[in-house]
RNA sequence: GCCCGGAUGGCGGAAUGGUAGACGCGGCGGCCUCAAAAGCCGCUGUCCGCGAGGGCGUGUGGGUUCGACUCCCACUCCGGGCACCA
């Protein structure tokens, strides 16, 4: 009954009775109601980091919390092991990316179950294992022939580095890759995009009513990039079928036009150059191709707004007049019709091209007059404008777009900065694209009895980083599902995104053999109650997925009434040493390791609990090690409290009357509702500040002589509250105590009428100062209270005989008396 | 440039408009011990004061309020996101 609390065999063997017993396990028939923890599934990069601790501690806390309270919690664990790192290992003469990959993942699940985080491992899955591989491929086909899925054959993001190209997403705004940090060069190629431009509009609008952090649905807000506008024709002057759409947000501006602006890719733009001026606008052409958006966009294209007359003209359909045409390299394709109308005086951009090139301004909207600006964007009257003159922004949109729509010539339109998502990847270790091309059928998707496709295990690694699959001749060569012909196998594989879109699906029931997901399952878990990850997937991760989960309730492989997956989204902080973010790219990790063998896993969870607010991110100092070590002595006290040597044995009932048991017992209940109410809100650590308090409590009044049923009740209850936080030392602790697992008792619940104090401290200011503090009762009427704080010497000197001129009194928690 | 966060002791941090600094780290002191470690107990914002006590104090300047870390306005610094998307 004395023992040190030896945490390395505890640990280890309660671990293993949580496996055994299946107390995480539940069941699709589970009685109790749902509840579904998820943490992000990881990328398999070894042992588990600091950051991975973080955050498997607080879905750990959510899981056993909410198990307490009598839920049948999902909690789920797999691997997101596909990927980059493990082929440029293969490349750099390691291993096969499948045996580096597993490796790793051993390493990172050995690591994650000594942490004493709880899974229900019979649901692991991992992206690279044949099944979910198929089922990739079967989800891919049903897009296909939704039409969600398609080829085209556009200017992509070609990344040298990795040898493959990447989403728009995974380009950082320098125009280097996220990942290697090369520069994106830009290259036209067939590629295989999904088609997440269909619910620009939903996955803008839904966000509204999610529980996610405020800033993810702004920075998803922003990537959506919804604008309103107009689209008009303007004729060609010279060329009789000729027009050039363009779009806008500012049709009110339209008398402001005084030129327009082909991108450089427009195919009107090769066209409409008169011989003249073919050498200087081949010259814009010619530098587009080799740049990206962002490099157009930014660096260069802010100093000067390269671009070039084409000598041709269309008419402004407003003034009825001929404006010129120009190339210019701030006009993307990409977005709008890739053709704009300029109005340099209510657009810095158009402003700042006219400058250069000598183009007329002409203002159409007044800006106030103490404007010294250059452009003007805000609101005012109109003027320059003829029939919308004096209208206001807003009155003047809506007078030009029914003007353009009754003239013929255009009509309201939405645009989105959003694009479809590219999905293809010239790398080995991914999932393959499941189609083959027929000299005679064209592409044709595999049939589904044929899949999975996997990947060919004999291939060679080149130094350059080319995917091995485009030189694998078995893989290459394939037979075309429809004529039974030669036909040649797709070699791109799919981006892993695609995989961390619908995994937590899968997760219903991830061995489920007839579908991808299996929609009772999913109707039973879904959406994830909790999600929580870190904030670098805010837009990736989270919008594929938010769309995924939409695409397959479209084509009948999820449930169609699931729109959003993740009800609540929790990104919690990261770990920095040294000013940044603790990875192992960085090669500044602290391993979680050396705590196991000398603090224990409880340490260390309790350490990434209490050492601040869940959210903040945490640096790694000096002291990191006395707070573990603080931890540690904490847990020991508690230990010490509840089986050591100065424990009590279980004494009978007395009556409630010894000095003090009534104070602890309020405290307990009072610590109770902090926890739960702190827990919800992931105040962790607070909660354990809580813990830390009642504590000191408890030790306090087993000194000073409290009844020792209230001191052994109060021990218990602290036992299942720190359960969640430290699930090792409170099971041994309490099943010592009680001979009975505390992970499945009902989480204790807070009595309302033990939460309120007996009598309560009122301080007593005068003049705004404190300056004595009262004992009154809870229920105290304002009288009593302005009696009880007059009655104070200390007040009535600070009065010296004078009478309060007037007195604020908020029973019970504060008197101002005022002189 | 625009949009979010944030700034509190030596340090991490706590405070529905009501005793600023809970809890912990570090430090100081005491008990225990032959001694140390561990543990237990106490003190620890700052200035003045022997003391009782008092002054000052939550990035800066203003405001609202009986009362402001908290609300409002302006600013400084730090962190993050977006940044020619027409």
């Amino acid at each position: 009954m004395s023992d040190a609390y030896d945490f390395r065999e505890v640990e280890e063997r309660w671990q293993r009775r949580w496996a055994d017993e299946g107390t995480y396990q539940v069941d699709l028939d589970d009685p109790r109601p749902k509840y579904y923890v998820l943490c992000m599934y990881p990328y398999p990069s070894g042992p588990a980091h600091q950051g991975h601790v973080r955050n498997y501690t607080f879905g750990d806390v959510l899981v056993r919390y909410r198990t307490m309270k009598g839920d049948a919690v999902l909690t789920p664990f797999g691997f997101d092991s596909f990927g980059l790192p493990a082929e440029n290992a293969a490349i750099k003469g390691g291993e096969h990316p499948r045996v580096y990959t597993e490796k790793r993942i051993a390493e990172l699940k050995r690591s994650v179950q000594r942490l004493g985080a709880v899974y229900d491992w019979r649901r692991e899955l991992r992206s690279h294992d044949a099944d979910y591989i198929k089922w990739n491929q079967v989800i891919f086909e049903e897009l296909l022939r939704a039409g969600l899925a398609y080829r085209a054959k556009a200017p992509v993001n070609w990344c040298p580095g990795c040898q493959t190209v990447l989403a728009n997403e995974q380009v950082l705004s320098d125009g280097t890759c996220e990942r290697s940090g090369d520069v994106v060069e830009r290259r036209y190629l067939e590629q295989w995009f999904l088609r997440i431009t269909k619910y620009a509009d939903e996955l803008l609008e839904s966000l509204d009513a999610l529980d996610w952090p405020e800033r993810v649905k702004t920075m998803q807000r922003n990537w959506i990039g919804r604008s309103e506008g107009a689209q008009f024709r303007m004729p060609l002057v010279g060329h009789e079928h000729l027009e050039v759409e363009v779009f806008t947000t500012r049709p009110d501006t339209g008398f402001g036009m005084t030129y327009a602006v082909l991108a450089p890719e427009h195919p009107l733009a090769d066209v409409v150059t008169t011989p003249e001026q073919r050498e200087d606008v081949e010259r814009i052409l010619e530098h587009a191709r080799h740049s990206t958006d962002l490099e157009r966009l930014s660096a260069e294209g802010a100093l000067e707004k390269r671009g070039a007359f084409t000598g041709a003209h269309c008419v402004n359909p407003f003034s009825g007049e001929p404006v010129p045409v120009y190339v210019a390299e701030y006009v993307l394709g990409s977005y709008g019709t890739g053709a704009i109308m300029a109005v340099p005086a209510e657009d810095q951009r158009d402003y700042d091209f006219a400058k250069a090139y000598g183009l007329p301004i002409v203002r159409t909207v007044e800006p106030p007059g103490d404007f010294d600006g250059e452009a003007w964007t805000g609101d005012g009257a109109h003027v320059n404008s003829e029939w919308m003159n004096g209208l206001d922004v807003d009155a003047a949109k809506a007078k030009a777009i029914e003007w353009l729509e009754r003239e013929g010539i255009g009509h309201r339109t939405v645009n989105y900065r959003l694009r479809d998502w590219l999905i293809s990847r010239q790398r080995y270790w991914g999932c393959p694209i499941p189609v083959v091309y027929c000299p005679a059928d064209g592409m044709v998707p595999v049939p589904a009895e044929e899949l999975p496709i996997l990947l060919p295990e004999d291939v060679e690694f080149r130094p350059t980083g080319e995917s091995p699959l485009r030189f694998h001749e078995g893989f290459r060569r394939a037979t075309c599902p429809t004529c039974g012909g030669p036909a040649v196998r797709e070699t791109d594989t799919m981006d892993t995104f695609v995989d961390s879109s619908w995994y937590f699906l899968r997760f219903a029931n991830p061995h489920d053999e007839y579908a991808p997901v299996d929609k009772a399952a999913a109707r039973r878990f879904m959406p994830v109650d909790r999600y929580i990850g870190g904030i670098t997937h805010a837009i990736l991760h989270l919008l594929y997925a938010r769309f995924y989960t939409r695409a397959l309730g479209e084509v009948g492989l999820s449930p169609a009434e699931l729109r959003e997956p993740f009800s609540q989204l929790f990104c919690q902080g990261m770990i920095r040493l040294g000013g940044s973010a603790m990875s192992k790219s960085r090669g500044n990790v602290v391993s979680p390791d050396q705590y196991f063998e000398t603090v224990g896993a409880d340490a260390l969870r309790l350490f990434h609990l209490f050492i601040g607010p869940a959210v903040e991110d945490v640096d790694w100092t000096d002291q990191s090690d006395d707070i573990i070590e603080g931890c540690s002595r904490y847990l020991a006290r508690v230990w010490r409290l509840a089986v050591g040597e100065a424990a009590g044995s279980r004494p009978v009932e007395t009556d409630d009357s010894s000095v003090g048991s009534s104070d602890l017992r309020r405290e307990v209940h009072r610590t109770i509702a902090r926890v739960s109410d702190d827990i919800e809100r992931y105040a962790f650590n607070t909660a354990v500040a809580a813990l830390m308090e009642l504590t000191n409590s408890i030790y306090k009044h087993r000194g000073g002589g409290a009844d020792p049923v209230a001191v052994e009740d109060a021990i218990d209850t602290l036992l299942e509250l720190l359960a969640p936080f430290a699930p090792h030392l409170a099971a041994e602790a309490y099943e010592r105590r009680t001979g009975k697992h505390v992970h499945i008792q009902p989480w204790p619940v807070a009595d309302p009428a033990l939460l309120r104090a007996e009598r309560v401290k009122m301080p007593v200011q005068v003049n705004g100062k404190t300056r004595d503090v009262v004992e009154v009762d809870p229920d105290v009427s304002e009288e009593g209270a302005v009696a009880a704080a007059l009655a104070s010497d200390r007040v009535q000197g600070f009065l010296g005989g004078k009478e309060p001129t007037r007195v604020i009194a908020r029973p019970p928690k504060i008197v101002n008396v005022l002189v």
